[in-house]
DNA sequence: ATGGTCACG
DNA sequence: ACGTACGTGACCATT
């Protein structure tokens, strides 16, 4: 029999140093599991061994530890990122059927040398995995070690036999141990012998054979009087060191063999766990592709109710909705990956479980969602609203586990009853039968605990119907004037190509920055300033530095502005216009973590703006015949709501008298009157309140405005002293945030915020600058929420036929007819800016066009 | 799949 | 001494 025994420790530690920081969207450290389990993938794939082992360290001192007091002292505690990782480790190696070993009193390399010993006794081969060469001096006929390492983020192994050790180190295994004795180890506090290293030690060895070898012939001739002098006084350190350097095979562990035989394990828990750490490329490493994740793993959380359901056939739809309305009846409706619908019906003592495939089903469903006297929750608003108009939708659990915690990718039914630990009904004759409604039951309860109930129903649950109807309306796009600017630009980007060639005096692919940076950095000895993790950048700020070296250089960032919007907005939008001339973009409501929408296939919120030359792709956003567009957009509303939450007098002030707020915060900073702020003082003023908003590092500003990180600190530092309401604001939001774990919008959207109790100091800033920035940008994103909301209903209440069609973070527009388009437009700004009431003035202007590119004021 | 780059607020 | 502004998504090259 072959067995596998890993030390658990070592090679954890090692993965953990070897890959940089991985965590799971809500926080979990995972570096150190995936690069052990991939190291354990690969081991198993070369060993193929019938029985493993995992062996771990205890924390209490062992008694090598006791037995030498300086032992402990330089030996540091294990990072807390890494310890974080160490149980769920231990928990996910059980449910995949490894046995974990661990004895007090004695560490991993113990257990590697207990079973290595037993494996000999029982005339086994034994296979030792470890990072540590310690363990070497276990090898014997029997006896193996992998020496397991990690190299750009691949595990490596080496193996090391007896021959091995004897071609690297000269010696027999068991004589590695005096050498140690000898040379010492100060990663281990093992002492050794003052002014002997590795060198001198294993010549020593090889001469003698032993260590008492060489004290038996302390007088021979080879010995120089030096070291005759160093290894006497070093005689009882090096017997002392020889104890310590001894990995022991007599701890008190399980010695059977045949207990640690491979076993099967948990699967779909072990899946589950998996899913939860976000480990999803080692799920066909571990055969659990296609293992369905346990639906509930844990027993924390029992079901609210302990009824148990009846399991009714489903009857004659028809008749069914006759009997259930009138009644006060649970109604769960879930729409899956491609929205069909299903729905869970219960009056607390039955379900009822319908399909999409039952006879008279979307009727049936049509008829309940538009009932506004029958209360319905649901896994996916947005979608029931796609699909057919709906009342009385009270809740969405997919929605309420975003507003719980934004920091997850997946809000499915299925991930959050493994997040919240619900185990499905008990139901009678179909044992265990999932239904959802005690997930619905627990988020509602949780969302209510946290004070974001109004948050859910006021704002979100309103807003995913808004969304809905934005999708299937669409955006109509000019198919024929975006393929003929795609045309013209291709003209310039092909003059431009040939050119660069020429410039480099060789053919090459621009588009690649690795072959860019060569041909700039080595062809042409162009000053290589920043460099990525690959190489040489080559972004837009290094090529502006460099453009007084050498004409290829605009013609490079020419040719990238050109291709950018030649290949993204050209072919890229010309790609997804529908059979009916428009656009429809997909909203997602529970994507970003500061609680704005974000918007894919295509993403709208990015159409250029900022060059002429990009904003021209606007004209092509049109309204269709006898429409026109509507846009308007909120002024200033980041710093505004800043000024608001912080409730601070001086930026208050400026934004009530309708000032310049750049302006006047450059007059108020440089001791000037507004009328003798040069733009050059405005832009950076500006620089200050963008910085400002973001948690503004005085590097940064320095490098955004031009100016010596000295003088930025300046600016920052005369800023705060005179907005110092923004000043107490950005120190208590910071200090509120590590006492609670998160922050919150005015409307009590929350964002966690784990990086905050890191020890890394880097994701510890990082923490702060974001609880400095999210309760700012997440308002800001509630009022406009709550603005789209008020547009879309008062359209309906005035019968207009003028819709909401888009929305970009601060901005919105609609399509009007024409006859509509003044009373629009004064609805849009009217409703945007009384959205909420702040302790200052919102303000939205409108603007009316044609096109996007016209509207846009 | 990841990194580099660049488009937006 | 180091790395540095918040939030997104798409495209391309490379692995």
């Amino acid at each position: 029999m072959k067995l596998l025994v890993i030390d658990g420790n070592s090679i954890l530690n090692r993965a953990f140093f070897a890959i940089k920081l991985l965590t799971t969207k809500d926080g979990q450290y995972t570096n150190a599991i995936y690069g052990f389990l991939t190291t354990l993938h690969k081991l198993l794939e070369e060993t193929a061994p019938e029985a493993a082992a995992v062996a771990f360290d205890l924390k209490a001192p062992t008694f090598r530890h006791l037995a030498y007091s300086g032992y402990k002292a330089t030996r540091k505690g294990m990072p807390q990122e890494l310890a974080a990782q160490l149980q769920p480790l231990k928990d996910l190696l059980t449910l995949l059927g490894f046995v974990i070993v661990t004895c007090p009193g004695f560490e991993a390399d113990d257990i590697l040398g207990t079973l290595a010993h037993a494996c000999t006794q029982q005339g086994c081969e034994c296979m030792l995995a470890t990072g540590d060469r310690d363990s070497l001096q276990l090898v014997s006929p029997c006896v193996s070690v992998r020496m397991a390492t990690t190299k750009f983020g691949k595990p490596e192994v080496t193996v090391f036999d007896e021959a091995k050790i004897r071609e690297v180190y000269g010696v027999n295994p068991p004589q590695l141990i005096d050498i140690k004795a000898i040379q010492g180890d100060t990663s281990d506090c093992i002492p050794g012998v003052a002014g002997i290293g590795p060198k001198g030690a294993g010549e020593l060895i090889q001469q003698f054979g032993s260590l008492d070898g060489v004290y038996e012939n302390i007088d021979a001739p080879t010995i120089k009087p030096a070291m005759k002098k160093k290894l006497t006084e070093g005689k009882e350190s090096a017997y002392l060191s020889r104890m310590l350097g001894t990995i022991r095979t007599d701890a008190p562990i399980d010695t059977d063999l045949t207990h640690y035989l491979r076993q099967e394990g948990n699967k779909p828990a072990a899946a589950a766990m998996m899913h939860r750490l976000e480990l999803y490329s080692l799920l066909p490493k571990f055969g659990l592709d296609g293992i369905q994740p346990a639906a509930a793993v844990s027993d924390t959380v029992q079901p609210t109710q302990n009824t148990v359901l009846q399991y009714q056939e489903p009857a004659d739809l028809t008749a069914l909705y006759t009997q259930l309305k009138g009644h006060s009846i649970d109604i769960l409706v879930t729409a899956d990956g491609s929205h069909m619908l299903s729905a869970e019906l219960s009056d607390g003592q039955h379900l009822w479980s319908l399909h999409a495939m039952q006879e008279g089903f979307l009727p049936l469903m049509e008829q309940l969602l538009a009932d506004e006297t029958i209360p319905k929750r649901t896994d996916n608003a947005k979608a029931l609203y796609a699909l057919t108009p709906c009342r009385s939708i009270v809740f969405d659990t997919g929605l309420a586990g975003y507003l719980l915690n934004p920091n997850a990718s997946d809000y499915s039914i299925e991930r959050l009853s493994q997040e919240y630990s619900v185990k499905p009904y008990d139901c009678e004759h179909h044992s265990p039968l999932l239904t959802f409604m005690p997930l619905a039951d627990i988020l509602q309860q949780k969302i209510a605990d946290n004070g974001q109930t109004a948050l859910l129903q006021d704002i979100e649950l309103p807003l995913a119907e808004v969304l809905a109807d934005m999708e299937t309306v669409g955006f109509q796009a000019d198919r024929q004037g975006i393929s003929d600017y795609g045309q013209h630009l291709q003209k310039d980007i092909d003059t431009l190509q040939a050119q660069i060639y020429e410039q480099a005096g060789m053919e090459f692919n621009i588009n690649s920055p690795k072959q860019l940076a060569a041909v700039l950095f080595e062809t042409l000895n162009l000053p290589a300033k920043k460099k990525t993790k690959s190489g040489y950048s080559t972004n837009a700020e290094v090529l502006e530095e460099l453009r007084p070296y050498h004409p290829i250089i605009d013609m490079i960032l020419e040719y990238r502005t050109l291709t950018k919007l030649k290949s993204t907005y050209c072919d890229g939008l010309i790609k997804v216009i529908g059979a009916d001339g428009r656009i429809h973009s997909n909203f997602n409501q529970t994507e970003t973590r500061t609680g704005r929408i974000s918007s894919t296939e295509p993403n709208l919120q990015n159409i250029p703006v900022r060059t002429e030359r990009g904003k021209e792709m606007r004209r092509f956003f049109t309204a269709k015949d006898g429409c026109v567009l509507v846009d308007a957009d909120y002024s200033q509303i980041e710093l505004r709501v800043l000024a608001h939450i912080a409730n601070d007098k001086q930026m208050l002030e400026a934004f009530a008298n309708g000032e310049d707020i750049h302006t006047a915060t450059a007059a108020k900073v440089f001791g000037l009157s507004p009328d003798m702020v040069t733009p050059l003082l405005r832009s950076r003023a500006k620089a200050v309140n963008f910085g400002i908003v973001y948690g503004i590092s005085a590097f940064s500003l320095s490098k955004d405005i031009g100016v010596s990180v000295k003088e930025a600190d300046r600016y920052i530092k005369d800023y705060l002293h005179l907005y110092a309401g923004i000043d107490r604001y950005m120190q208590d939001v910071v200090e509120q945030a590590k006492k609670d774990g998160y922050v919150t919008t005015l409307f009590g959207r929350r964002r966690y915020l784990p990086e905050l109790s890191s020890s890394n100091k880097n994701l510890r800033s990082f923490g702060e600058r974001v609880a400095r920035n999210m309760p700012i940008q997440g308002t800001a994103a509630d009022i406009i929420k709550i603005a789209m909301i008020r547009v879309y209903r008062r359209l309906q209440q005035e019968q207009m036929q003028a819709k909401l069609i888009l929305q970009v973070h601060d901005e919105l527009i609609v399509e009007a007819p024409e006859s509509e388009a003044r009373k629009a437009a004064a609805l849009l700004s009217e409703e945007m800016e009384h959205a909420v009431s702040l302790s200052l003035p919102l303000t939205a202007e409108a603007g009316i066009g044609k096109t996007w590119y016209d509207a846009k004021t």
